[in-house]
Parts: C-alpha cells; structure tokens; sequence
RNA sequence: GUGGGAAUAGCUCAACUGGCAGAGCACCGGACUGUGGCUCCGACGGUUGCGGGUUCGAUUCCCGUUUCCCACCCCA
C-alpha cells in the first residue's frame, strides 16, 4: 500500500464473498450435492464461456437476457487466420493464383474473430454438451451444474452481475422416459428436500403450464386480440407491454389493471389435450407426495425454450428479487440447437438468495478447530509442526501458533479461533514427552502423553 | 437502460446554521517474562468515495462522476 494510488476494486455488480460466509456456502453446496446424489443426478461441468450462437439460438434472440444482457466479445483467431492466408499462398503459388480466403473459411473467421460471450445461464451450455457427446445414447441424463454466471444488469440486492446457479436437468431422448410428468414431478419434490435439508420455511411454490409453441401462438394472439380495445385504460407500463410482449401483462401488479387483467384469456384455456394431461398428472403426483403448491396461470417465464410445466419458488423477506429458484420443461430446444429430439426438465436455484434466506436463521455452520497448537520458545516450532501433523492426518482440525508469540498471546489467539483445546508445546513438555492439553471452554488442564493427544482432543 | 436515497477509521455510526473530524466495537501494546475470556491504561487508525465549483473557511452548499441501496424493467 503506497501514497496515493487509486484502489482498485472488485468491478460493478460483482463481489468477494468472504469468510466467514463462505461456510454458508460450502453448506449449500454440500446438502445440494447430497441431495441430488440421493436422486441418482451427477455432475457436469461445461465452459463458462461459450460461442454466442448457442445463447441467441438457445435462449431466444427476442429474450431480455440475449437482447441486451449478455458479456459478449470478439475473440481473435490469430493463429487460424495465419494459416490460412499462409495457405493460401501456397496454393496460390503452385496454382497461378485465383484462390481466395472467402472460399475457404466462414466469414466470421476471415474477419479474424469468433463471437464469444459468458454463460448467462446453464441449461444452453448442458443441451449443447448433450448433443456434442451424444449423452443421449446413454439414455435418461440426470445433471446437475454449480457455478457462476454472468448478466449485464442495473445492480441491487439479490441481483448481481456476477451470480451463482445450482442447476440441475433431467434430459434423454423420448424413449428414455424423459418426457414423463413423473420427471417434472420428481424435480420439483426434489427442491422441496433440498430446501427441507437447507432448514428453509416459507417458501412458495407456483405452478403453471406454458403449453407447446403451437398453444402459446394461439394465445398470444386471443390476447393481443382482447387487449385491443381496453388497453388504453391500462398503466403506461402495460401498454407498453401489450405492443412488445403481452404475456407481460400478467405481471403487473398495479391495483387499478386487475379487474381487467383478470378478464384476460390463460394460458389454460389454450391448452391442447396432451398438455393438459401432462399437467393434471404432474399435479396428481405432487399431491400424492404431499408437496404444496398453487397453481398460477399467470406465471409467464422468460426465456423461449420453455415448454409445458413452469414453476418458481419464492420466498418473502427477499425484496424485489423474491424468486429463489425457477426452472420447467424445454421440450424442443434440443431440435434447436440442431440436436436430436430431447425433451427435458431443469431448474436454477439462485444460489446468492438462497443464502440470503439463510443467513439470519444460520448460527454457526463453521467449523472450529479442535485445537490450537501453542509452540513456546525457541526451537519449538518444529516439534510443534511434527505433533500439527501427526493429529492433522488424524482428520483432527489443527491450528498453529508461532514460537515467538508469549503463552498469553497464543491463549488469545486460540481463543479468537474458537478452538475447543490449546495444546502447549514447550521445553518441559518435549522434555517430558507428554503436553500441557487445557480445555478452553471448561478450564480443566491435562498433561497427555504424545500417543494419547489424538484420543483426548477427539474427547 | 429510467427514477429516488446514500457514501465519514477495519465495522456500526456521530459531528447543531458552513468554523480544530469524533465515539463505541475491533486491532496492536502494557498492567501480567509458562496460562485466554473480565477489568484498567495506552497507542494505532482518515486526502470525509473521486473530481471540480462557491467561500476567509466545505464532511456540511452547488455541479459532475463512481459505487452501493430502493423501485421500475427483467430474472436466479
């Protein structure tokens, strides 16, 4: 740290997420691995970046997120391009020269660049490793996904630029079962144990089916048809909204608009036989196994890929952002991204809100060392370190003082590190082959002989 | 991207109408040279987010800017 230089720090909408929360974290995580392993899901890992195609064609082009959202950059491709032109000489040279790089690569790679952008969310990235690797000769794919994304939004609480996904999809081919409502119900209770696990209460469950595309398009157009002639009583907003996306309209919450929002046509109404009976059973499975949850048709989620059952959970006490989790079905975007057919089911938690929810109700889930270890005087700090790593790989958590520090600082460093015991390691007790072990929560001192120390620290 | 609020020590916050920038906690040292928490004493800690303007004088008023918070939009 010197004179005057500007600090630099972490950039817009991102953070360091510090300890001790961290913990809080691992403990998410840990019961989200748990959880999942207890369904059979495995883990995927795919590339935070990713080309740009897979976003606009994935997600939707028209989407929020694609539209005006998204990390995107020019990545160059040097070293391609100078073989290809050094190519091209070559070719020009053996044959007279008529050849030219527009017939030997895409545009996008003669000008030297491809179109990269951060993942905005995980499901694109899941569908294309499916397709890439063929996980669909494996049958029934059951994946989960933890990591950062990335959007470029206005910052506020619960929503950062740089965030964190829990994701999991259930995705295989149609013969795989994939498009069971025994899926979507199977997910679903399975973010209910989670949140059971988690200690999470309050949280609200809404559902709804979105249709196929062919139903959405019939209702998009009845309801454009009958906002017509009352959208000009309506809020500025919805107005708006009726011209770019009238399934917007549903989320107004300005008191005055919803008598009329209420007379609006649903999504339900629009529904053909074989969605309606996806959703009746998905519904039936979840009463069955007694999870609670509301039907609420005018939920409308907003990216194109989703197809049929659609569902959030929120949570109160989250502000604006309440939504901690939302997922549902994609049964075309496979086909999409010029994949086979592979319907399939998934859900984000966002994982930054989650642990919102959880830091007030959390007391302490870090864990504290079992002891600290207190070397006293010169030479000590190796006898220290050999004891350290006796009881350390006794799966003991140590923690290590310095010889230099006087008994009472290492008695306060041990204290400020929560540790159950402080072990002295001093001249009389090498000499004596046996230590000072002091309980720091009763008081009560013991001298322990080296083999024994593990056994009584564990005590 | 739009609108509103805020920014002072590591943390939580004071500072009247424009007049020497402070407290509690934390941290470090001592009282106490091999025994912590409690207590007492002391020290450290700041370009008041950044840049400009008004003024004899700006944490305070004005303009710009950055970041956070709240709401919109949208979503996890």
């Amino acid at each position: 740290m010197s004179e005057h230089q500007p600090k630099i720090k972490a950039v817009r909408g991102t953070r360091d997420i510090l300890p001790p929360e961290t913990a809080i974290w691992d403990f998410v995580e840990e019961k989200a691995r748990e959880v999942f392993r207890s369904y059979n899901f495995q883990e995927i890992r795919t590339p935070i970046f990713e080309s740009t195609e897979l976003f606009a064609r994935g997600v939707g082009e028209e989407t929020d997120i694609v539209s005006k959202e998204m990390y995107t950059w020019e990545d160059p491709q040097q070293r391609y391009v100078q073989i290809r032109e050094s190519y091209v000489e070559l070719v020009n040279a053996l044959k007279g020269g008529k050849m030219t790089t527009g017939k030997l690569v895409p545009m996008d790679l003669l000008a030297g660049t491809q179109s990269l952008t951060l993942r905005p969310e995980a499901t694109a990235g899941i569908v294309r490793a499916y397709i890439e690797h063929n996980l669909g000769e494996r049958g029934v794919n059951k994946l989960f996904l933890i990591g950062p994304m990335f959007r470029r939004e206005r910052p506020q609480k619960g929503r950062y630029r740089q965030f964190y996904q829990i994701d999991a999809e259930v995705i295989g081919p149609p013969s795989s079962g994939s498009e069971s409502p025994a899926r979507d119900a199977e997910v679903i209770e399975m973010i209910v144990t989670l949140l059971d696990k988690l200690g999470i209460k309050g949280w609200n469950l809404q559902l709804n089916s979105v249709g196929c595309p062919d139903d959405r398009a019939k209702f998009n157009e009845a309801l454009r048809k009958a906002l017509e002639p009352v959208v000009g009583q309506m809020c500025s907003d919805c107005q708006r909204r009726a011209v770019t996306n009238p399934l917007r309209v549903f989320d107004c919450k300005v008191p005055a608009d919803q008598p009329i929002i209420e007379k609006l046509p649903r999504i339900s109404q629009f529904l053909d036989e074989p969605c309606r009976k996806h959703f009746e059973e998905v519904q039936n499975i979840l009463t069955k196994v007694g999870v609670e949850f509301q039907i609420n048709d005018r939920m409308v989620r907003g990216l194109d890929y989703y197809t049929r059952t659609a569902f959030e959970f929120t949570h109160g006490a989250l502000g604006a952002q309440n939504a901690i989790l939302g997922g549902g079905r994609y049964d075309g975007l496979s086909e999409s991204l010029g994949g086979p057919a592979a319907p399939g089911i998934g859900f984000a938690i966002g994982e930054d809100r989650l642990v919102m929810t959880l830091q007030e109700t959390m007391g302490d889930v870090v864990k504290k060392p079992d002891a600290y270890i207190a070397p006293l005087g010169e030479g000590m700090n190796a006898e220290a370190a050999r004891i350290a790593r006796d009881l350390r790989r006794d799966s003991l958590v140590i923690d290590l003082g310095d010889e230099n520090f006087r008994l009472k600082k290492s008695f306060e460093a041990a204290t400020k590190a929560g540790a159950k015991y402080i072990l002295i390691v001093g001249e009389n007790e090498v000499r004596a082959d046996a230590f000072a072990l002091k309980n720091l929560e009763t008081g009560v001192q013991i001298s322990v002989p080296r083999r024994e120390l593990a056994s009584k620290i564990r005590m």
